[in-house]
DNA sequence: GACTTGGTTCGAAAATCTTCGTACTCAGGT
DNA sequence: ACCTGAGTACGAAGATTTTCGAACCAAGTC
């Protein structure tokens, strides 16, 4: 009945789990998709991984029980946020390269709000 | 019967097949024994791999067609070496990156010391 | 030649991962 | 209070991975 569900350390996260995680495409995607943008909480209804609501949960679950997302329950809706700066400081670099492998340029800066081009400055 | 098995291109290896091969702690295993000196041949049975023969290289074909490993029949054993600079072209900076995150330091350079002093091998 | 050594491949069995349906919970709206 | 929407947990069925044994192959050795 945990309103709140667990997350485990991150020190009790083995790579393999990691690596198990991202072997999925789906459960990959949502990953890059978080690590574009670090801080930013999505609702997970936003995520293109196919299946009925249990399904979709399992994925959650596995993201979560492998250290690399947070849920947080909302009452009206579950939203998801990479496991940011836990996840990078026990296993650096990983996101980084994961990112550039998927040919995805991470996010500049802290711009939470969407500015269409923000020059990068200095 | 092919006495020279296939290898598949690298461009027809998913970053998936890569990731669900080094979810394995003994695949993973060979890779960064591998790496700590990636222009150097070993013999696949100097690694730690347990099972029999057949689950043995049950692990080895895994390696090979994520395009990890390449295979080289010698007749009277099997040398494994990383397909290295091919991986690297392909997936550029994912091996250093496993290196960095399981405390390996790379052999620095050009010291192939193909002998120097003899590994405690016995 | 016969025999051993070190390996692959092909099933089939065992173990694990994935999907789904059902039951349940929580918060909001009526 | 009842209902609905969004989600988790628990089985069980289905799919995939892993392990093993048996058959086979190539190179050396006797």
């Amino acid at each position: 009945m945990p309103v709140q569900m667990h997350h485990p350390s991150l020190d009790e996260v083995s790579l393999s789990a990691v690596f198990a995680a991202l072997s999925d495409d789906h459960r990959r995607g949502v990953v890059v998709a978080l690590a574009v943008d670090p801080t930013r909480e999505q609702p997970c209804s936003v995520f293109p991984v196919p299946g009925t609501k249990s399904t979709r949960s399992y994925h959650w679950k596995v993201l979560r029980e492998a250290g690399l997302i947070i849920q947080r329950n909302t009452g009206t809706g579950m939203m998801l946020r990479l496991r940011e700066p836990e996840f990078e400081q026990r296993f650096p670099g990983f996101l980084a390269n994961l990112l550039h492998l998927e040919g995805r340029p991470p996010v500049p800066a802290e711009s939470t709000h969407e500015n269409g081009d923000a020059p990068p400055d200095r």
